[in-house]
DNA sequence: CAATATAGTTTCTAGACACTACTATATTTA
DNA sequence: TAAATATAGTAGTGTCTAGAAACTATATTG
């Protein structure tokens, strides 16, 4: 079994499944950035991080979310910490039409794996991801729950236990641990996602 | 385990892998055209079925090809059967540089990834890619092993057992049914190819 | 033989993207 | 604290990708 094969196949698959033709009348970096500023925390979804996720320029990601601002997709406002910065957020109507996602099609071709494999399946990918990116220089993205940065106070049998960020020196709220962050480093091993009792 | 995570990963990893920077100053498509000529079988060599695989246009993929003609990559001949079909030949020099495929980066990520998976692996990356071609009414690629049209003459315990394609009724040489074809079907449940003795 | 289908090319246009300024605000340092 | 430097973001320009439509040449069908 050679690398090479695989490769060839995630490239090839990533290309057809978005090739279908533009729905909505969305391009796909506009896609890509709807996509982004649904999943990303609240520290990250400024176009800087976007341009850096997405692996272009910030020149380039500026037009885009311009795009979709005007189309009434995103909604700006300036950060209150940093005056030069800006936050984006998703309207209803993107809400609305993330649900045809062109994406949509490989994403049922996942969900009829065998659901036994769908895990490893997953952490393939995201293990691929990683290396690929540390290659390159850049930065990977990731959720709290596997960061270096994820500070929790307070006692784990309180029910009001409380986390924070060490990077951003930031709290945390708990519905915020699974948005993706620019400011990830991969610290313990990816860990299960302990069950919400 | 939700599918969209699978999807955006592939769609993800399949993008940065390739941005790196247009190695060797080919671009992307240029650089899929590349591989796509490199596995194609002799029906599928044309600028058609490369267009039919990469999901565009017979104008873009001509364009392309155009393209890597002029710098050298590919040589063009008229199909004797039919004039108004051409076959496209990589040169020693495409050869030469499908060492340095910014897919590498990638490819060898997938070679890190525990050997035990590898095939689990791509299996699923080629069921999923199946199920998305056939849900977008677009042609599957796959080679002879696993065609239905594949038709194989003389006994097999005979080492000049003879193979034929059934659907273009042309003979095929031993070493012809690993290249992928854009004729192809899929009839037998994927098999392992049986070791050569 | 006429109508239609197919292989391929060309031209035109929109959008993606990199690059290079440029503005405004933060941060560092001297 | 003032100056130098760094960072967030935008604007404009040029190149390239890619789709759409029009076109040529050859095959196939009725």
């Amino acid at each position: 079994m050679n690398g090479s094969v695989i490769a060839e196949l995630v490239f090839h698959l990533g290309r057809i499944a978005t090739g279908d033709g533009l729905v909505e009348g969305l391009t796909a970096a506009q896609w890509a950035a709807l996509r982004y500023f649904d999943q990303a925390n609240r520290f990250s979804r400024t176009p800087s991080a976007f341009a850096a996720f997405h692996a272009t320029t910030r020149g380039t990601a500026s037009q885009t979310i311009k795009s979709l601002e005007t189309q009434g997709y995103l909604t700006r406002m300036r950060s209150e910490n940093d005056r030069r910065s800006v936050r984006l957020v998703l309207t209803d109507k993107a809400r609305g039409i993330l649900a045809n996602d062109p994406l949509e099609s490989l994403s049922r071709a996942a969900d009829s794996l065998p659901p036994s494999i769908q895990g490893h399946f997953a952490d393939a990918l995201q293990r691929m991801l990683s290396q690929v990116s540390q290659e390159q220089g850049k930065p990977r993205f990731g959720t709290c729950t596997s960061c270096q940065h994820l500070e929790h106070n307070g006692c784990s049998r309180q029910h009001q236990a409380t986390y924070a960020c060490g990077f951003t020196r930031e709290p945390l709220l708990l519905e915020e641990l699974d948005g993706v962050c620019i400011n990830f480093i991969p610290g313990k091993p990816v860990t299960m996602k302990s069950p919400v009792t």
